[in-house]
DNA sequence: TTGAAAGCGCTAACAT
DNA sequence: ATGTTAGCGCTTTCAA
């Protein structure tokens, strides 16, 4: 490996001398620099980064912990990211980690231990021990979707608004009995998730009225496909299906193709985050809005802003309207 | 911040027992460590990853540059290449380049920089001194999907024979004439990437008997939609679209909706990579399956082993049977 | 079983 | 304009 050391002794001057042409110091002389520069080329040196923020306690890297990226709405919030902060000359390293919860918190560690200046991170879980073991850190944690502790900066949107938005719509269109789909609830005996304790809320709430009784069925576990046919099934009164996130209703859709059912004729359908890939589908899917934009802005100010008292900051989403229902 | 030191000090004992004690060496006491680490959970001490990678020379990490997090076939491949990596103890940094050269060859640099165990990319661009400026660098550099250069690794697939058994394929479901839409040629005045090149060759070779002359067209640049359009007007022979990949695939199921044109009443289709967004379409659009775990998991064995001379090797493809054709 | 000290590659303060 | 040196936080000999 090639050291400032190295160079040095290539062109016959100190290290401290390699390292101020390096630096654009101005107490060099041309001709030295333009000597250690030619040098520093043919050789191929690179300055260590490791040594150079050893000494500096600087790293301009932002840590990025996402856990799923084959979703196309992590990839938005992933580039919109990077882009803010390269505009602001700091760097993006994500971590991916596989829906792991052990990977969670050694992301963390990990992104602390490189002591980058700051961490966003997407929860993956819920739990008193894990948002005090993350206020211990030395660095700045921020949360994205999914609000961990009141302590802890957080940026997201109003879920109970949305989902009372969302209810309210399909109830409005007509519809009189409802299927709500959530992920599981209490995944591995964690607390729920904000984004889907929230969802459920608002969802709850406004069906009190909206529909009442059993006209409002919840489902959270995997077979949730077989028993939406089944419900659907169940009555002949015009019925709607409103899925947590865009995937479920993808996976819907799908399914209803085989089921031989028509979107809206025979039932509707309503999604969540309005991803990307809802454009290329021929059933234009009504779903609600995510700002990703204004969550990754708020997020990448909140990191470099001075504030006494944590961030918490919900945007408020809408409804997308296409014609599934 | 807390470092070793503090730790020591808190402890009544050298940094050395300190070290030796996170480090499960032997050769601590059973009493001192448990006290020394029962003060590193109290102080919260993090072991700075600088600090120790700068004395061992080592960080088990490996850097992935990305230049679309949008499209979920990179994504795919950022998963499976990210678990294979975990199960050998490694940890992936993913930087992601927003299609700009400039930052190309910036996150190399940083990722060398950083002193990463090696290096994967995709790259972006093709040229002499960007292949040659890559091998000058102290760090391995493995590209995956395009061919740089002969001398730096590279794993993907068999492009040309790709593109000349789907072109085959059209001729024998007994399409007359055929459009390939493929990314701009010689984008900035680079070389054409190697999946670019390749995939045109394939074409061309494979149509220079199967569609001779004007039943074939080729089509390069921005306005292939409307191009499309006219072409599928100009004559009443059974006409195909076979697209580079899939996102043009999408947009032109898309826009075949507004055309009123059915597929493949009207007109077949067939993309490239089959991306998981396949799934979900009304349409089962017909593409060019990409392998994308073995080329990770080539990819990763590649970064892993010893070998005095290149790695090339490319995987087979297989055409996904749909109903776009 | 423990401590002292060298040194990883670099920056920055201080000398010359 | 250039060189010398301390030290960033850690690991690893070598002594004790």
């Amino acid at each position: 490996m090639v050291t400032i050391k190295d160079v040095a002794k290539a062109c016959g001057v100190s290290i401290a001398t390699v390292n101020r042409a390096i630096s654009d110091k101005p107490d060099v002389s041309q001709k030295t620099r333009e000597k250690v520069l030619k040098k520093i080329d043919e050789l191929g040196y690179i300055p260590q980064f490791m040594a150079r923020s050893l000494v500096s306690g600087k790293t301009h890297i932002i840590g990025l912990i996402v856990f799923d990226v084959m979703n196309p709405f992590f990839g938005e919030l992933t580039a919109v990211i990077n882009r803010l902060l390269r505009k602001r000359g700091y760097r993006l390293q994500t971590c991916i980690i596989d829906n792991s919860l052990e990977d969670e918190k050694e992301a963390i560690n990990h992104l602390a231990s490189l002591n980058v200046d700051g961490i966003l991170f997407i929860p993956l879980h819920k739990s008193a021990e894990f948002a005090s073991w993350i206020k211990k850190l030395p660095t700045k944690v921020i949360s994205l979707l999914n609000e961990l502790d009141n302590e802890i900066d957080f940026l997201g949107v109003g879920e109970k608004e949305a989902m009372e938005t969302a209810v309210g719509w399909i109830h409005q269109k007509g519809y009189e009995r409802l299927l709500y789909l959530s992920p599981p609830l209490h995944w591995r005996g964690n607390k729920n998730l904000d984004t889907i304790e929230r969802r459920l809320e608002g969802v709850m709430k406004a069906s009190e009225h909206l529909f009442p009784g059993s006209s409002l069925e919840v489902r959270t576990d995997e077979g949730y496909l077989e028993r939406s046919r089944e419900w659907l099934r169940e009555s002949s009164q015009k019925s709607a299906i409103l899925c947590s996130n865009d995937i479920y209703a993808l996976d819907i859709l799908k399914a209803s193709r085989e089921w031989g059912l028509k979107i809206p004729q025979d039932f509707g359908l309503m999604g969540f985050d309005n991803i990307d890939t809802l454009r290329y589908l021929e059933t234009d899917i009504t779903s609600v809005y995510y700002p990703v934009e204004k969550v990754a802005k708020a997020a990448v100010e909140c990191l470099f802003s001075q504030h006494e008292k944590p961030i918490h900051q919900r945007f408020p989403t809408k409804i997308r309207h296409g014609e599934s229902l």
